[in-house]
RNA sequence: GGCGGCUUGGCGGAAUUGGUAGACGCGCUCGACUCAAAAUCGAGUUCCUUGUGAGUGUGGGUUCGAUUCCCACAGCCGCUACCA
């Protein structure tokens, strides 16, 4: 398309409308005691998950959701709201890092490149942002509050009996040991067996080990002295919690799956003069335990093998250590495993069990040892079979299933005292049992893992930390933010070392105190954005009193909606809402949760139905569409795609639509000549039909809005418009509210059309227009008559008629006689304004 | 394997305290305008064997009436993966 064929001139106004906004700080957004501040406006706080300014810039995923929380937060600013909405950017992290060793260039300055392109493109889409309010994870100031929040956890405790964090000098003050406190600390120094990826130089968590390994980098298993955040004393927390919010029912189980509550008990096995914890969920067939597995990685495993075995042993070890995770994940592979030579003693009944070793047993959950019970457990059960050991019916199935490997409830036999009991009642009295033998107890067993924190890389924030004589303290607070050496090389050397390690005189100290030279995940900056955007400039605080407690309302969660990705279901809101409870519980937040309402914003498709990607080539740019349609074209198309949250394919044709939409609004308006034209006239609407359709849209699209159902918003503006283009006349008050309902959506084209046709006040700064309900009221309608049940004749009459004038109408009808001549009526429903079916036979 | 989501015209989708299935848009067809085309405007567009017809993935059920509620099954997408 030609500069010559632009069905409107929004190439000239939309740049020119975004300059305006920013000079006049349209969206500025006044804290308490700030200028403009207004008390007697109600807070609404929307959040866009901030994008990571990746080099590639902005894809079309990510306007869905910002304009989806732009239109929330334009309406709300007219429905009278104080609205906090800004925006930030990711900075820190591998990929920036990976981004400025493949360009040659320091991280610092691609990032920089990267969010002034970001923040161009944002701009040119018209967002409502408060733009005086924009941070980056990567600015010195936020390091700082960052690094601060960090030895808030790090000079913490969780109190079990109070079930919150506390401070460790409370501990200090009872006499506790440096020793003891380190031991409890939620930041804690721990050697672990880590997931490390030698060419990308670090450390990974658990949880990124697939999304790297994806992109074609080594990960290898070895056990690295980390930092630790003990994110497993908040599980039941983080799940109880969930309650409270208005999430999607998916990510709620999700987080619940992930944190992986289980309950059953601990019992402890003899091995000669050893004790092997086991932990199950099925206390109730320990009767049935015919052979015991230990995790290959068990560190008794050496110590209990026999002679004959050691060989068989360290060649099955030796096997799983080099097996990879996807051998390990290649499932339903036969199982393995080879015998110890040792035997356990089972507690309950004194029998002598054989121990095995296995790779189906992870060392990472539970004790890293189970019972088998091969009876009722289906790898139990799988195992025995595959080495011939022995299976013993335990419990009887309450239906006609084969016993082996039943693993329903059913009752319990062969088990001695539990004989005949249920399941659920077997479960606890074997409990109560192994508590008063002293062999075991209830125990409740989460998937959940503390967090793994440090990463060795060079672009994140690095530890406020001080080692000396291997002890570790805190950076005084003054002293932050601590920021990294200027590094020429920081490239991953292939070794464990963390990159900081080379600068040499930034970790040496005096006295012989070293500096921790670990980073931060890129996590950490992302755990609290959404509480700086409430206090970004603040140097005192990381957020100040006031202004905390202005943005928080009674809700348990204090931003008011979050709109993002699923990507992030699980991990960063996890993490978000155990940064949170910290604070909350030390006081430094005054609601348990950061987010109150949660939307998925659904996944863009490519013209093709495909994933969105280069290799494709189906990736759409949202600069072309800008350039080819305007932003508002982009902005409504992305909306009236479909529902928000459902999975949708691109297509340019359906932009043209809207594009013609908008187009027709302008038309509708301005002439050729760029006039006003004739049709808007400042009279009285005397038009009862097209009065009732602009006063539905008005009904319509505010409540639509609510309901974050933008697609249908816009189809009745669409019935609106058509109504106008077909009306002899449109009258500008009317005229004029349709605009202002269409602003959120088209905030650049209502501006214009709305300045030209009114001119003075901004429409984004005027009222959400009120719908009168007089104008809504049908009199008359087209009934629908029915003869059981199919449609037989629609007939107009008054919307309150009587069922006896509605019967005299229909049976008047020729086409309803037709149906029901010669029969009986036995039924007639009649729902006024709706329907009348006539049930005849 | 487990968990979650989805399934409506040629396409994106609309409609639920159960009440006219297919709003709105795309595409397509026809017409107006034009020398012609584009753009624009107007009309039409679920399907077929055009009927007292069929129809919201399939089969059943509840109901005067089911896209909507219940049961069973199938297909597609996402997440997860030997969690004891």
């Amino acid at each position: 398309m030609s500069d010559t064929h632009k069905a409107f001139p929004f190439d000239e106004f939309e740049p020119k409308w975004q300059s305006r906004w920013d000079s006049e700080k349209t969206f500025r957004t006044p804290n308490p005691g700030e200028e403009g501040f207004d008390t007697s406006k109600p807070k609404y706080f929307v959040l866009d998950m901030f994008p990571y300014p990746s080099g590639a810039g902005l894809h079309v995923g990510h306007p869905e959701g910002y304009t989806a929380t732009d239109i929330i937060g334009r309406y709300k600013r007219m429905r009278g709201f104080n609205v906090l909405h800004t925006m930030g950017f990711d900075s820190f992290g591998l990929p920036a890092e990976q981004y400025a060793i493949k360009t040659g260039q320091h991280p610092a300055v691609t990032t920089a490149a990267n969010i002034e392109n970001f923040r161009r493109q944002l701009k040119s889409l018209g967002f409502a942002y408060d733009w005086s309010r924009e941070i980056a994870t990567t600015d010195p100031e936020y390091v700082r509050w960052t690094q601060w929040i960090f030895l808030q956890l790090y000079s913490s405790y969780f109190c079990e009996e109070e079930n919150k964090a506390k401070p460790v000098s409370e501990l200090e003050a009872k006499g506790w040991s440096r020793e003891e406190i380190d031991n409890v600390r939620l930041a804690y120094v721990a050697d672990t067996p880590v997931w490390w990826s030698p060419d990308l130089g670090t450390v990974l968590a658990n949880e990124e080990v697939e999304e790297w390994k994806g992109k074609g980098h080594a990960v290898e298993r070895r056990p690295l002295r980390q930092w630790m955040l003990r994110i497993t004393k908040y599980a039941q927390r983080l799940i109880d919690e969930l309650d409270t919010l208005d999430w999607p029912e998916g990510i709620k189980l999700l987080q619940k799956n992930w944190i992986g509550r289980s309950e059953g008990a601990e019992v402890v096995f003899a091995i000669e003069d050893r004790s092997v914890t086991v932990f199950t969920t099925r206390p109730d067939t320990l009767f049935g335990a015919t052979y015991m597995v230990l995790a290959p990685e068990h560190p008794f495993v050496p110590e209990i093998t026999t002679e004959e075995n050691k060989d068989t042993v360290e060649a099955y070890k030796k096997a799983c250590s080099s097996k990879s995770d996807l051998d390990r994940t290649d499932l339903n592979k036969d199982k393995s495993g080879v015998f110890t030579g040792a035997v356990a003693t089972n507690p309950v009944n004194g029998e002598q069990i054989p121990v095995w070793i296995a790779d189906y047993v992870m060392m990472g959950y539970g004790t890293g040892a189970i019972m088998a019970v091969p009876a009722h457990d289906e790898r139990d059960f799988e195992f025995a079979q595959r080495f011939d050991l022995a299976v013993l019916q335990v419990v009887q199935p309450s239906d006609d299933s084969d016993w082996q490997g039943y693993t329903a409830p059913g009752t319990a036999i062969n088990s001695g005292f539990l004989d005949g009991m249920p399941t659920k009642k077997a479960k606890s009295a074997m409990i109560h049992w192994l508590v008063e033998n002293e062999k075991g107890n209830r125990k409740i067993q989460y998937k959940l893992r503390d967090w793994l924190f440090s990463r060795q890389r060079y672009w994140g924030e690095p530890f406020p930390i001080l080692w000396k004589d291997g002890q570790h303290f805190a950076v005084s607070d003054e002293d932050l933010p601590l920021l990294a050496p200027p590094l020429e090389d920081y490239k991953p050397s292939g070794s464990p070392e963390p990159i900081l390690t080379k600068a040499k005189e930034w970790v040496q100290l005096p006295d012989g105190v070293t500096r921790e030279t670990n980073t931060m995940p890129q996590w950490a900056g992302s755990c609290w954005y959404y509480l700086r955007y409430c206090d970004p400039s603040n140097s005192d605080r990381f957020i100040s009193k006031e202004a905390e407690e202005y943005w928080t309302d009674e809700k348990p969660g204090m931003v008011d909606l979050y709109v993002g990705g699923t990507e992030h279901a699980v991990l960063h809101l996890l993490y978000a809402r155990f940064w949170h409870k910290v604070l909350f519980d030390l006081g430094h937040v005054r609601t348990p949760e950061p987010f109150q309402k949660l939307v998925n914003q659904g996944l863009i498709m490519g013209e093709d139905g495909q994933k969105m990607s280069k290799s494709r080539g189906n990736v759409v740019n949202p600069d072309d569409v800008v350039k080819e349609y305007g932003a508002d074209a982009l902005r409504l198309y992305e909306m009236f795609m479909g529902p928000l949250e459902q999975v949708k394919p691109w297509q340019m044709k359906g932009v043209e639509g809207v594009y013609r939409f908008l187009a027709r609004v302008w038309r509708l308006a301005i002439t050729d000549e760029g006039k006003v034209s004739g049709k808007i006239q400042n009279t009285v609407c005397t038009d009862k039909e097209l009065l009732r359709v602009v006063h539905e849209t008005i009904k319509k699209v505010g409540e639509d809005i609510e309901k974050l159902s933008f697609n249908t918003a816009i189809s009745q503006m669409m019935i609106c418009t058509n109504a106008f283009t077909q009306s002899e006349t449109v009258p500008l008050k009317e005229f004029t509210a349709f605009l202002t309902v269409l602003n959120p959506f088209a905030p650049h084209l209502s501006e214009e059309i709305h300045a030209r046709t009114c001119g003075s006040e901004m429409l984004s700064e005027i009222d959400w227009p009120v719908y009168d309900e007089q104008a809504l009221i049908r009199t008359e309608c087209e009934l629908v008559v029915q003869v059981n049940g199919k449609l037989r004749d629609r007939i107009w009459m008054a919307m309150d008629a009587t069922e006896e004038v509605a019967k005299e109408k229909a049976f008047a009808s020729a086409k309803v006689k037709e149906h029901i001549d010669g029969k009986t009526i036995r039924k007639v429903i009649y729902i006024p304004g709706k329907i009348m079916n006539l049930v005849a036979n």
